[in-house]
DNA sequence: GTAAAAACCGATTGCCTATCGGTTTTTACT
DNA sequence: AGTAAAAACCGATAGGCAATCGGTTTTTAC
C-alpha cells in the first residue's frame, strides 16, 4: 500500500474529522498549503479507489470517511513490509516485532509488556 | 526509504550471500528472471547511493555487501511508517507495536514475551 | 600494447502521485 | 420547468523514481 504525501495528510485529517466532503477538506488544507479543490477531490478519489475511504452522499455532496482505523492501516503496512523483507520462513508480524525490539530500552520494554497484558485481556473471554 | 521490487530481491540475495559482484548477482538472477547485467549493475548502484550497500574492489570488480542488517532495515522502515501515520504525540516504535499487537493471538504473544525477555538480557550489562 | 572485462553514462519506458482546466451532471430556487 | 450555482467527473500534464539497456570509457591482465 503505497501512499503519497497528500494522501497521508488527507487520511490523517479524516481520522480526526469524518465524514468530510472535498470542500471541507479543501477549506482546511488550502490555508496551509494552497492548491485547488480539484486536487483534493482527486486525492479523495484515489483513496476511495484504494478502498481506504468509504463515501456517502449527504444531500448534495459526497462525504468521505476512513474505512480502516489508523492502527489497522499501520499494522497492515508494517506487516507487508516485514513479509517483503523478512527471511522467508519467518512470519511477518513476529519478524517485525523481532526487528523492532532491538531498538527498545528498558522502559519501552515495560510499555510493551503492558500492551501484551492488555491484549491478553482482550483475548480472554 | 522506498525500495523497488528488484532492489528488494537484490538485498535479499546479499543478506544471504555477500560480498558479491554485479556479475555474481546477475548470474543468479538471470536464470529466474532474465534481464541484463546492466540492470543489476544500476540496481546495485542505486542501493549503494541509498547507503544500503557498501562496496569494495576485490581485484578487478566491485563487491557489494549490505551496510545494514536485515532486521535493522525492517525496523527502520517500520519506524518511519509508524511515525508518518501515528498520532503526532505518539512515539513511532510504540505506536507500531500497539498497532500490530491487535493482530496477535495467544501463542504469538508468548513468542513476543520471549523476545522481550531476550532483549532484557541483552540490555543487562 | 592490445583485447577482454567491468564500470560508467545517458536515454527511455512505465508507473504512480499531484495538479488543475474544462465539461457534464446534479441540485436548488424562482 | 428553466436556469444558475455547485459539485462531480474526465482527461491531460508534469514530476519523481525504478527498471531497463545500448554504447562509451576505464581498468585490468597477459
Amino acid at each position: 500500500m503505497q501512499l503519497g504525501e497528500l494522501e497521508k495528510q488527507v487520511l490523517q485529517y479524516l481520522w480526526q474529522e469524518a465524514p468530510a466532503s472535498a470542500k471541507d477538506v479543501f477549506s482546511v488544507f488550502s490555508k496551509s498549503r494552497g492548491g485547488s479543490l480539484n486536487t483534493i477531490q482527486s486525492t479523495l478519489d484515489r483513496l476511495f479507489k484504494k478502498e481506504l475511504l468509504s463515501r456517502e452522499k449527504q444531500g448534495h455532496a459526497w462525504f468521505y470517511s476512513p474505512r480502516i482505523e489508523r492502527r489497522q492501516l499501520i499494522a497492515k503496512i508494517i506487516t507487508q513490509v516485514a513479509e517483503d523483507l523478512a527471511e522467508h520462513q519467518e512470519g511477518g508480524l513476529i519478524a517485525a516485532f523481532a526487528s523492532m525490539s532491538e531498538g527498545l530500552d528498558s522502559s519501552q520494554l515495560d510499555e510493551l509488556e503492558a500492551l501484551i497484558e492488555k491484549r491478553r485481556q482482550a483475548l480472554k473471554p
